[in-house]
RNA sequence: GGAGGGAUGCCCGAGUGGCCAAAGGGAUCUGGCUGUAAACCAGACGGCUUCGCCUUCGCAGGUUCGAAUCCUGCUCCCUCCA
């Protein structure tokens, strides 16, 4: 498959959305590169991207291809999201070890309350350019007699055992692959099919893993309808360093804010390695490629003064939490990366400049008494045990409001307290505990 | 059904009677450098009331002054032959 040529025009206004895809990273293959950029010049382009309902709130794995699907919007085009209530019934094989686990009903549902809210909120689908439907609308009374008939009829299973991602479950694997999961890339055909019918949707992207299904339904929808639809994928995001992109510390960053504060998401991406940050600037942000560059040129003179970490976890946070969001990150960020001593703040302040911290409840008795600040640290959960905690302290890892403490048998008592009732621990250079006694 | 190999700490992997809480590597954590980075250097990495004690080497017994290491049985895994 071809490639776009690269465009030199700076303007969106005046560029070819395929052309502004593919210059901030977004396009690893298209179908017809020439018939798609034809077509985006000559209409708006209904596109749909699929989603899958398999928890309640989008990650920023998903964060490609909303923010695909956020640009074209912006370029004048005419989202479609898909929420996949049926094919999530069921689970895409490609690339995966195992089959997926079956999510009832009820799951699902909520799972595309809260997705489509999210996708609402940053690509905008109602306010009439944009739609978000669910293709269990149309699957759901698919009788099996019409699906063999008008679908099935269309597929060579001798080229659907070759795609990769079935073939690898066919081979490699030990895993094997049932029915169900290898039907899975004929209901996704069938979407595009439809999507064409009911919608006049000429282009589907998606993640590269997603190119043998796309292009299943490109075919698809030209054997049923006889017309010319066009798929484009974007390569797998990945990080230079080697780590999981969409994960921290194991754990995903969420677009929920209550499952991933707005500190948290804008700490992701200032810790991004530098090699990425650029490239991740293109993808993740709508700063105008020039003002990239330049920050491009200020992070090349000067990595360490991170100006272009900033924007991007600025740019990329205020995406999804908004500017209080923002506010509310870099607030936090320099309360927590400062090296002042705390002294003398009040519960509040600390609740916000800590609100991502773990914070632990404990009887105010337990501190009048005077407690061991190894037993603290390992009711906190800052150590697993107190061997732990001692060893931390005795490496130089532990400070009691930010001031390190060296002995092991140091005992916490009321003056020790920051607000009233608070008192912030912290281990290492990142890690911050509260204890509170109520 | 037969022959053989193996199960060790978060993972991989040494260890075949005492010097083994168990080499080495990875992961992780911490310190240093730095930019809340990468790379690199250093330390930690079963538990505890930590110069000592307690519990670990598939499970259960046994031999021995003493076992991860030897014996018996059991469970699971792998390879080869039928």
């Amino acid at each position: 498959m071809s490639q776009p040529a690269p465009t030199s025009a700076t303007t969106p206004a005046s560029a070819n959305a395929l052309d502004v895809l593919h210059d901030r990273g977004f396009v690893q293959d298209v179908t017809d590169a020439d018939g798609l950029r034809e077509l985006f010049a000559t209409e708006q382009v209904s596109y749909y991207v699929g989603f899958d309902p398999t928890a309640a709130s989008l990650h920023i794995g998903h964060l490609v291809g909303i923010m695909a699907m956020a640009h074209l919007k912006r370029l004048g085009h005419r989202p479609i999201a898909l929420a996949g209530g049926a094919t999530g019934r069921i689970g895409d094989p490609s690339f995966r070890d195992a089959e997926r686990e079956l999510l009832d009903d009820a799951q699902i549902d909520a799972n595309l309350d809260g997705i489509r809210a999210q996708l609402d909120r940053i690509i905008g689908l109602s306010d009439g350019d944009g739609v978000l439907v669910d293709n269990y609308d149309w699957i759901r009374d698919l009788t099996t007699l019409t699906f063999l008939r008008d679908v099935g009829k269309h597929f060579s299973v001798n080229q659907m055992i070759a795609r990769d991602s079935v073939r690898k479950r066919l081979t490699e694997r030990e895993q094997g692959i049932s029915y169900t999961e290898f039907s899975y890339q004929l209901l996704q055909a069938y979407d595009f099919a439809v999507l064409y019918d009911r919608e006049h949707c000429r282009l589907q992207a998606g993640g590269s893993d997603q190119w043998g299904n796309i292009v299943a339904g490109v075919d698809l929808t030209r054997r049923m309808h006889g017309a010319d639809v066009y798929g484009l994928v974007w390569p797998l995001v990945t990080r230079s360093d080697g780590r999981k992109f969409s994960k921290s510390d194991g754990t995903a960053i969420w677009l929920d804010p209550d499952l991933t504060s707005a500190y948290a998401y804008y700490q992701w991406f200032i810790n991004v390695p530098d090699a990425d940050v650029i490239r991740f600037l293109k993808l993740f942000t709508f700063l105008p490629l020039d003002e990239i560059a330049t920050l491009e040129e200020q992070h090349t003179a000067e990595p360490g003064a991170r100006v272009a970490h900033r924007e991007l976890a600025r740019e990329a946070t205020r995406i999804v939490h908004g500017g209080d969001g923002v506010a509310a990150a870099e607030r936090a960020t320099s309360a927590l990366f400062g090296d002042a001593e705390l002294v003398d703040l009040d519960d509040e302040v600390l609740a916000d400049a800590f609100g991502e911290a773990p914070s632990v409840s404990l009887p105010r008795k337990l501190l009048e008494e005077g407690m061991g600040l190894l037993t603290l640290m390992t009711e906190v959960g800052a150590s697993k045990s107190n061997g732990e905690a001692r060893r931390l302290v005795d490496q130089g890892a532990v400070r009691l409001n930010n001031v390190v403490v060296d002995d092991t048998q140091r005992i916490v008592t009321p003056r020790d307290l920051v607000g009233a009732t608070t008192m912030v621990l912290k281990v290492g250079k990142k890690r911050y505990f509260l204890a509170r006694f109520a």
